[in-house]
RNA sequence: GGAAGGGUGUCCGAGUGGUUGAAGGAAACGGUCUUGAAAACCGUCGUGCCGGCAACGGUACCGAGGGUUCGAAUCCCUCCCCUUCCGCCA
């Protein structure tokens, strides 16, 4: 959610700033609610202030029948226009909320053919002698997409042997990373009431639905740990000296993925569930931009530790979500494709989160302000094991374990 | 799931239907004292919205939402959460 009054300061940019992001908003409409609410407001307050100084006038004594009467008048001419201001109110809220949030000015424009590359490491492999990791693993019975789609459905599935061990040594290694940046792990609830899924801009409701609810209760699976670590200081007051808070939080990713058939969809590109570790930085505004950049140093560390062959690129603006500022994606290489596929993701969502869960903090001077936060992916393990498998595959089919996962594998070198 | 008791400001904690936006502590901040610090003492100290250049004024908020009343933190209803006891259980 934005700020009312930078809106009501700067509409034409806001304007523009939804259109580069394809998104269909009327500013100018959404203005003049405002006015019309504001309009109401006002009046009520009128009323009420004269109910006020009435009531308090008999304090202690017992009214006359016309104060009585007087009193029920301003109470019935309230409500009415109590029950004007909410839908009014109702519209406004909808407007506003839909209103996403502005990107930079050094953003690249368009959409996802105009994410521009920033930098690139590690060596390229071909493809050939490259089995996908789909044929990999169900050749080694590691990877059964057939028996979970017997038990859940399409796009569920197991992974077997040697895949296990492994996913828990990328989570370990990613942890010790984050520790070292001093975030804090967590774990966390996998279902959020529907609040929480909002106020972090996963909708539950609405034709772009992307998590599930669960029937009967107000609880939602969670798309990613970012949404219940959003909500964990949720209407709190951040003293100033205890910011930044990390977490890095480690949980089962549920996604819909309606209508994602089609396009990257082979294996476990994209997938109804996945373990997913995440980052994430609640701190003050000054320093965002600057926790924007060692969050994406903390990826980075992270893949060439596993010696993924990676390109950094800054997400356009058409191709961002409304909470994003700012969102850079890195991508593996993928030697089938022979191109660059996304792995991890890494935005700076400045107070667009906070502002809707009421997450503040004091400034030195006492004066409360909403925090920022920012969130980005360790390791989404079922891509993660496309990346590696793809990435290490030796001739006699084994995979290279990469030198940092060892200590978590027993030393093992290969699978 | 059943029974009982609770949810008040940054935290703890009072609160008879009408000088309660809310006593009293603590923390924090400013000051006095001190070589410095601590202690002690004095002072300041909720948030949002609306109007105003501002000083300030108005309004709302005591878990959430309804209701009763001229007037609700206080009474009633529904829901949520917490604590304790019982039941169930990895």
């Amino acid at each position: 959610m934005l700020d009312i009054q930078f809106i009501r300061e700067n509409p034409e940019l806001v304007q523009e700033k939804s259109e580069q992001k394809n998104v269909k908003v009327d500013i100018r409409q959404l203005l003049q609610l405002d006015e019309q609410r504001r309009g109401a407001l006002q009046k009520i307050e009128e009323l009420r202030a004269q109910r006020n100084t009435q009531a308090a006038g008999l304090k202690g004594q017992r009214p006359t029948e016309e104060q009585i009467s007087a009193g029920r008048q301003l109470k019935e001419e309230l409500a009415r226009l109590e029950s004007d201001l909410e839908s009014i109110q109702d519209n406004y809220n909808d407007l506003l909320q839909a209103v996403p949030n502005v990107t930079p000015d050094d953003t690249p424009l368009g959409g996802e053919e105009a994410n521009a590359p920033v930098k690139s490491w590690g060596e390229t492999r071909s493809a050939e002698g490259v089995l996908d990791h789909l044929a990999w693993g169900e050749k080694r019975q590691m990877i059964d997409f057939e028996r979970g789609a017997k038990v859940a459905g399409a796009k569920f599935y197991y992974l077997k042997g040697d895949l296990v061990p492994l996913e828990l040594a990328v989570f370990q290694l990613g942890l010790s990373l984050a520790a070292k940046y001093g975030f804090t792990p967590m774990t966390v609830p996998h279902m959020v009431n529907t609040r929480t899924a909002s106020g972090t801009g996963y909708l539950p409701r609405g034709e772009e639905r992307q998590i599930y609810k669960i029937e009967g209760e107000d609880l939602n699976l969670i798309a990613t740990a970012e949404i219940p670590i959003t909500g964990y200081h949720a209407e709190e007051i951040i003293a100033d000296k205890d910011l930044p808070i990390l977490y890095v939080g480690l949980s089962p990713a549920y996604r819909m993925e309606a209508g994602a058939y089609g396009k990257h969809s082979k294996g476990l590109y994209r997938v109804h569930q996945f373990n997913k570790l995440e980052l994430y930085v609640f701190c003050k505004p000054e320093d965002s931009e600057q926790w924007h950049e060692k969050l994406v140093q903390l990826e980075e560390e992270l893949c060439q530790a596993l010696e993924i062959p990676y390109q950094l690129v800054r997400i356009a603006a058409g191709d961002l979500g409304g909470p994003a500022y700012k969102k850079f994606d890195i991508e593996y290489w993928s030697p089938l494709d022979q191109s660059y596929r996304e792995l991890m993701s890494c935005s700076n969502v400045t107070d667009y989160q906070s502002r809707r869960l009421n997450i503040r903090y004091r400034n030195p001077e006492g004066k409360t302000e909403f925090v920022h936060t920012l969130n980005g992916t360790a390791a989404a393990f079922s891509r993660t094991a496309i990346a590696l498998i793809e990435n290490h595959q030796q001739d006699d089919g084994t995979i290279r374990i990469p030198e940092a996962l060892r200590p978590y594998m027993g030393g093992k070198e290969n699978i």
